[in-house]
DNA sequence: TGTACATCAGTGAACGCGCGTTCACTGATGTAC
DNA sequence: TGTACATCAGTGAACGCGCGTTCACTGATGTAC
């Protein structure tokens, strides 16, 4: 946003570096985008950006990884808050899930770059044993969504484990974002709109479906007529608005 | 698997340059699988790795990337075979698209390199203007799973449109595979065979349900009390093995 | 009120590394005459 | 049958780049006396 030109720059007072910090936050996050990733991000051109010069940066944060962490921190929180955004506004708690699942899939379409940082990075990125701070954002966000599941069992919409249940929906809104923000080289959908409808749907009436099914049951192998029937029946009871 | 030691080579005869390229590349494969990427691949590894001089690589491959780019098509071909079996050993289509997604989720878990290579990389890798060779693989491994869903179509099993229905269901395994191997900060599902299955039954008959309601339809705010009820119903017509 | 001092945000120059890639070359082979 | 030659897989040394990071420094500020 704050294209800061490379102005002679003020020094800041003692005490006063928190001010920096941020301004080196905001460009390292815009030149990430630019850059498509942390890998192409440069020390050098935050500092450029900035308007200081690249040793500078180290008296905010240790190395380029603390950086990139502290990136990831303010992104998650993002996430977190669109999401308990779509939670508290909406009474019934299974709209609350389909809502708060379309804030998901719509942050992650509109900040591809910070989203791959979060979620699709190759491996664990743990420094050393305990949880980062990063690590203790996502799980607060991963922590909201089971709540908000269980606040659907307690309805009587869904049935089962609300942590197994959670980790489903996530991975269904995980797939469609990070297919559609990767590109595999196969034809992207023609109508967005409806083939994330159409998988927010069938993700969210399957597991209504399937939560109710015996637990540990064996998998059924063809769908029988009479079930095929029944299904039928039970899309007339649907409402539409 | 190969491991070559760094023996002195016996130089190829003319025209037989063909067996060092196939043992750059699986020594490729081996070396990215060590580096957890493609960033991490070092032509000088792989030369040293094949018991020959980095240059020489040159005579088989133009650049890295073309490198990477070969295995990746040989990937992509493992890939479609695997799904492909599961086609031709099911006779019922529902049944063997259920195994396809299951032969997918194992190749993504088995392979987690590689499956990030082909499917979760940052930008649209094109070099020029037409698709390259790899990117017709992956069209390839994508048209028969929409042939896959047409069958069930054919069969009445699914409605609507097979390219989207193709998309909405890969991208529900694609995002199982890519939680598991991406290894967000958030816990792993505790019993992952459980978190599998349950995610690609309500994906099976979320999709089989949501086929059959009006297309366009507004969607559904609350599931009315009847709705969960006849849920119940349909829970007892399917078969348990 | 003036002065010496500790603090610390920011500087300028440079190090050292590993990488992809290039270049002129070598030498064993199959082939044409 | 012998010889000159074209072919081409592989070599050895090096280039040049951009990167993260380090180091001794500078100089404006607030504060203690």
């Amino acid at each position: 946003m704050t294209t800061t030109p490379p102005s002679p720059r003020v020094r800041a007072n003692p005490g006063q570096g928190l001010l920096l910090r941020e301004e080196i936050l905001l460009a390292a996050e815009q030149l990430l985008i630019e850059a498509g990733g942390d890998a192409g991000l440069t020390l050098r051109s935050v500092a450029q950006r900035v308007g200081v010069t690249t040793p500078s940066l180290y008296r905010h944060f240790p190395d380029k990884a603390s950086l990139v962490g502290a990136v990831c921190l303010r992104v998650w929180d993002e996430l977190t808050e669109s999401m308990q955004r779509a939670f508290r506004q909406n009474q019934d708690p299974f709209q609350a899930l389909r809502d708060a699942g379309r804030a998901y899939v719509q942050f992650g379409l509109e900040h591809p770059v910070q989203y791959r940082l979060l979620l699709m990075r190759p491996g664990p990125q743990t420094t050393d044993g305990r949880p980062s701070a990063q690590d203790e954002a996502a799980l607060a966000c991963f922590r909201s969504v089971v709540d908000a599941v269980n606040h659907c069992v307690t309805a009587g919409v869904l049935r089962g484990d609300p942590e197994t249940i959670a980790h489903s929906l996530w991975a269904t809104v995980h797939g469609c974002v990070s297919m559609l923000i990767s590109m595999p080289p196969f034809p992207v959908p023609r109508d967005v709109d409806a083939f994330l409808d159409f998988t927010m749907r069938a993700t969210g009436l399957g597991t209504a479906l399937v939560s109710r099914l015996p637990a540990p049951t064996a998998t059924e192998s063809a769908l029988p007529s009479e079930f095929l029937a029944r299904l039928d029946d039970l899309a007339a009871v649907l409402p539409s608005e």
